[in-house]
DNA sequence: GCGTGTAGTTGATTCAGATCAATGGATCGC
DNA sequence: GCGATCCATTGATCTGAATCAACTACACGC
């Protein structure tokens, strides 16, 4: 059994493959391979061709678009289960960000012209494509309304939320990226976000720890 | 011919169609309908199941949201040849947005059902969505870009540069939506949108009309 | 052990853009 | 025609978050 074959297991559960069918992933896994990346390492840069698709096993990995003027901030946090970048695949377009590992991640890589191929001949592949980018679309739409209408502490707070929601149930969210990663990702500095997890406690929203926080009552953060 | 043939030769130039081909559109078409709606008139309501897709032939549409708060912000601004919340249709979830007409707009409904029976039959249609919804995810992430690294003026410089492109190299632009609209959009008041523009003007980079404004030097808005 | 570097927090100050307020057009109904 | 209403613009003030600046707490190499 191959090192891919390994992880072929926990991948045929994610819902993507439920709709997109078995058939279509042991053709994607049989010419995929898996690599465990260290914190900060590269897995593509703004404006390189989609060569692999990447799927996230393990570790976080944040997409970090530059603007002209060289200032960067992170769009979007990737955790496990999830697919980064398909639309660059799908459409055969440049990334017009890069992916940063924030920690320590395994991901498999599924070369993109198979992934394209297939795409072009499995319906169900296509529809399982359609619907994940729908949701993607729907969770930018929600950054970009946090972004225009709530302020620092409020887009603090929810998104330590989700983080709970996450970790089903339990109290404690673990806060595993740099702060100055989830700031980016938040549209702020490091200092503001700081000030705002600082403010929550005062407000007995949480309790800070060094790696995360815990969370006295989930509804009290206003999700 | 039928009220909606008298558009379908339009609408089938669209790139969209021309993935998804012929024979799907004049499924889609044969029991869809069109209407012209008055500047203010409501497409849909956050929160609402989608019952049709609505592709745009003429004006222009915003999509609004609320926060809890009762504050609103508009996330997106469609045009001509654009399809609507697709990824409502695709999830077959309630809109997280109300869709207001900007100006008076000619829409052309296609029943959700059809549509995803359609795409749960048609490769093509299948993907000609992912494709589209790809596409539509860029634009959102470049909006967060905006929104996180660029102040007012740079974001209203955009804005106004990327009016221009869709009238093919001509100076003038047609701002028809209501400031308070555009403002929205850019996730600014009306207010800043005022200065910011006023501010182009003093340097030179546009000259300011009652409907829009004419441009200089396209370049010279940085785009 | 002890520098040395890096990330996070806290404090002081500044600034872009929001808010509040007033004015100048338009367009509309009558 | 003439108020009435709505929208855009301009001005004055305020404020949330950025910036600048210490200071602390670890983690690391040697």
């Amino acid at each position: 059994m191959t090192q891919t074959n390994r992880h072929a297991a926990q991948i045929e559960h994610w819902p993507f493959f439920q709709t997109a069918g078995a058939t279509v992933l042991t053709d994607l896994l049989a010419a995929s391979f898996t690599q465990l990346l260290p914190r900060n390492a590269l897995l593509f840069e703004q404006g390189e061709e989609p060569q692999v698709l990447h799927l996230l096993l393990e570790g976080r990995i944040g997409l970090q678009a530059t603007a002209e003027a060289g200032t960067r901030t992170i769009v979007e946090i990737f955790g496990p289960g999830e697919i980064v970048l398909l639309p660059a695949v799908v459409l055969s377009l440049p990334y017009l960000a890069s992916a940063v590992v924030l920690t320590e991640a395994r991901v498999t890589m599924i070369p993109a012209q198979l992934f394209r191929d297939a795409l072009a001949r499995s319906l169900p592949l296509a529809r399982a494509t359609a619907e994940l980018l729908a949701r993607h679309w729907r969770l930018m739409v929600d950054q970009v309304v946090d972004l225009k209408l709530r302020d620092a502490e409020q887009r603090v707070a929810r998104f330590v939320a989700r983080r709970v929601s996450e970790e089903k149930g339990a109290a404690k969210v673990i806060l595993s990226e740099s702060r100055s990663a989830i700031a980016a990702r938040l549209g702020m500095t490091p200092e503001t976000l700081s000030r705002a997890l600082a403010a929550l406690e005062a407000k007995g929203k949480l309790r800070r720890t060094p790696d995360g926080a815990t969370i006295a009552d989930r509804t009290a953060l206003g999700f």
